[in-house]
DNA sequence: GTCTATAGAAGGATAGAC
DNA sequence: GTCTATCCTTCTATAGAC
């Protein structure tokens, strides 16, 4: 069985996703998670602060294990690309549109009220933005040109999530998806048929 | 000068947009538009709830005339993409990166927690997507393609949004209305010149 | 180290004087 | 219709028993 601090940051990941950090109480975790109140203070001294930073860096690595295995499952980086749209778009309709990016709420939110929380989402979104960078490279496309097209890449399908999310159709992350797709072959060096 | 009415639903405006919907207190609100509490509940009789929904609404119809003017003030739509962005892009480094989208923050937050508001929010966005799409449909991109073309637009720019308030760097939104000028030039038909 | 009880502040909402 | 005072809930945080 899992440790209380693990169920701990499970609960929140969660939460954070659907209701975002002011929308997620202390309360709530400790409920969802079977732990007791006292228990986010233990293991997080420097309460909900302490804890969403943890959780931020959490779900930020999560997410990144989770797209390197979809670009190592794949044959190519174009055929990976497709696969992480067409996967987020599978979760999404799974799950009646919840499931989309684990930190996207809360980076907006804290984005002008807690320094820490910030740089804990945009190192989490830079380790992303990496992974795509050496996949692309890896794959016959300049550096700085790989470094746009992560970019792009990245914006396209986070832009896709919101639209989705809040249309509750998967169409724009469909549609995204299509244009990221070409966009990575187009950027392919000229294959020797 | 302006009504209480008013100046209550622009100062929700101006907090939702640093702080998101459950970040902002009804009391934060009465203080800083110096309207006394009880005309929160005389002008929006069903509480926050109702408030937010007429802000969601009043912010998307506004951004939409601000999306507008650009484009028509530009001669092409090819320019007015690229002037969309850099002007976003601006805006961003004036405000120190707190003014990007009105509603994408409130968005996500009500996305799974109110219904009126998530529709709010995606009529908004819908309401974009139009005007681009009749701006892409009226310079010659046909139908189908300028309605996924308003989508590829639309995400990039609420991708680099969220891209750049977290990294608090412009370079995101400065790639990613590169990559979305290139696209709505490479829709266009092929000009006679 | 687990868990409960409670403090103190902030939240949304309401009543009623003027 | 303007404005104040207050209610009740919820929130974060702390104290302290076990």
């Amino acid at each position: 069985m899992a440790g209380t601090k693990e169920r701990i940051l499970d609960t929140t990941a969660e939460l954070f996703r659907r209701y975002g950090y002011t929308g997620t109480g202390l309360k709530q975790i400790v409920a969802d998670a079977n732990a007791p109140f006292g228990s986010v203070y233990h293991f997080f001294p420097g309460g909900k602060a302490e804890l969403g930073e943890a959780v931020v860096r959490r779900s930020g690595q999560m997410y990144l294990e989770l797209v390197t295995a979809v670009f190592e499952a794949a044959p190519d980086p174009v055929t990976g690309t497709r696969d992480v749209f067409s996967g987020a778009a599978a979760v999404l309709r799974e799950t009646d549109f919840i499931d989309a990016c684990p930190i996207a709420t809360v980076a907006l939110e804290v984005a002008n009220t807690s320094e820490p929380m910030r740089r804990a989402a945009a190192d989490a979104f830079e380790s992303w933005l990496d992974v795509l960078h050496d996949r692309f490279t890896a794959a016959g496309i300049g550096a700085p040109r790989a470094s746009e097209l992560a970019i792009e890449l990245f914006c396209s399908l986070e832009g896709a999530f919101l639209l989705s999310r809040t249309t509750r159709s998967v169409e724009p992350i469909l549609i995204a998806g299509r244009a990221a797709t070409a966009a990575v072959q187009a950027a392919l060096p000229a294959q020797v048929s």
